[in-house]
DNA sequence: TTGGCCCGTATTCCATACAATCGTCCCTGA
DNA sequence: TCAGGGACGATTGTATGGAATACGGGCCAA
């Protein structure tokens, strides 16, 4: 919830629309390869075409969409590789990330660490809240790499990240996978404190991974059935 | 002359609008900060508004232009600072990707050498042309993240890099930085022909650096004036 | 002289009408 | 029965008109 929903560009109609057919995707709401119909949810959304036409652009610009010429716009398919493809580059760019807002002396480390605190007695309770826990985390993993000084590596980390998070990653953790993550999180956070780039980088290449191989699991898993 | 700047959506007057302002921002004919106006823009182009509200919308997504909401849309302005945090970028992205390039047994290591040599070529006559350079080295760079197996590696590196590269670089180098550079790419087609991932990705690493050290120097030199 | 308000103008933003294009279905003929 | 072609319908792509909004200049008052 960080940063590149809200709205970019002005119109009111159009922000409306982006917002609105952007979480029905991101929702499941809309599945993948559905047809996008610009009269279908220009009605629906009581604004006309031209609004809609905008906001389907913007969305085949983010990737979450894909313009098939004098056909329309579908919902993009995601495959396996994909997601290995997206995890590669988030190791690469977060943990980059990491380590320069670790050098960076005015890095709100008291907010992280209240994020990640948060984050953690979410995971104690009996029915955890994963969608806030999604939340929060989110605003970690965005909020650590604001502080990397550097707004491209922000907004290209955002451009690639939208579509995984949205799996729950979290629901499908194990107890024991729940509690490392969140001590990762800690961990960054004390590495940060620290001052300590190499560590923090470390951490996170290590916490990135571990999610990725728990969404593998349940991937080759889900591919078996 | 790679990617992306052909035509990912349909309409035909929304493509040739696109085209073109894109080729006005990046020759430098639109200069920074000034307004892209709808209407003047069309009957320029001989089109309606509506193909080029949709172009300057993907403009807007590529970075090459700013939305200001009611008021309309400008190109977009670079500060030395945003060069910086571009080349930190690339030097991440690209020098990964020649690694897993040269981990690729695919690698079409002879069409790299062929590129490479005649770039050489290039640089040895009395007048070089910088703009066949320019467009040379695009091919060797983008080719190169090809052959790293990672579409998305591809893209990114496309939507962060496209404005520094029009800044006619290699006119700026002096006779012995445009040699390095040019056995650099050699340096690159025998790392990965080796199969040696740390070879390709530590000369990738030298050579957008050297890169980066040319154009900071020209950029204190410009500032200072 | 200067600060603030009001209105005119230019421009975007949204709606709607029209044109072009593609897929589908039916019909025909072998 | 099946292959090929043509017209229909649905949907996108383009053009244009009208509503809303923000800037700039001029007027008025202190």
């Amino acid at each position: 919830m960080s940063v590149r929903q809200e709205s970019q560009n002005g119109g009111l109609s159009t922000d409306l629309a982006y917002q609105s057919i952007r979480a029905q995707i991101l929702s499941g709401e809309l599945e993948a390869g559905a047809w996008l119909r610009e009269s279908e949810l220009a009605t629906q959304l009581g604004v006309s075409r031209t609004p809609v036409r905008e906001a389907l652009g913007r969305l085949v610009a983010d990737g979450l969409a894909k313009h098939e010429p004098n056909r329309g716009v579908r919902v993009e398919e995601w495959t396996p590789r994909d997601l290995d493809e997206i995890y590669d580059l988030r190791l690469l760019l977060e943990s980059h990330g990491a380590a320069m807002a670790a050098l960076n002396p005015s890095t709100d480390v008291a907010m992280l660490g209240r994020l990640a605190s948060e984050m953690s007695s979410i995971t104690e309770q009996r029915h955890p809240d994963f969608g806030r826990l999604t939340e929060l985390n989110n605003n970690f993993h965005s909020g650590l790499l604001e502080y990397s000084g550097s707004e491209r590596l922000v907004t290209v980390v955002a451009s690639i990240v939208q579509v995984p998070l949205v799996r729950q990653t979290f629901a499908r953790y194990t107890q024991a996978e729940l509690r490392r993550s969140m001590d990762h999180h800690h961990e960054i956070v004390s590495a940060v404190e620290a001052g300590d780039a190499q560590w923090a980088e470390a951490v996170m290449r290590a916490h990135l991974r571990a999610g990725w191989s728990a969404m593998h699991r349940h991937l080759v898993a889900s591919r078996a059935k």
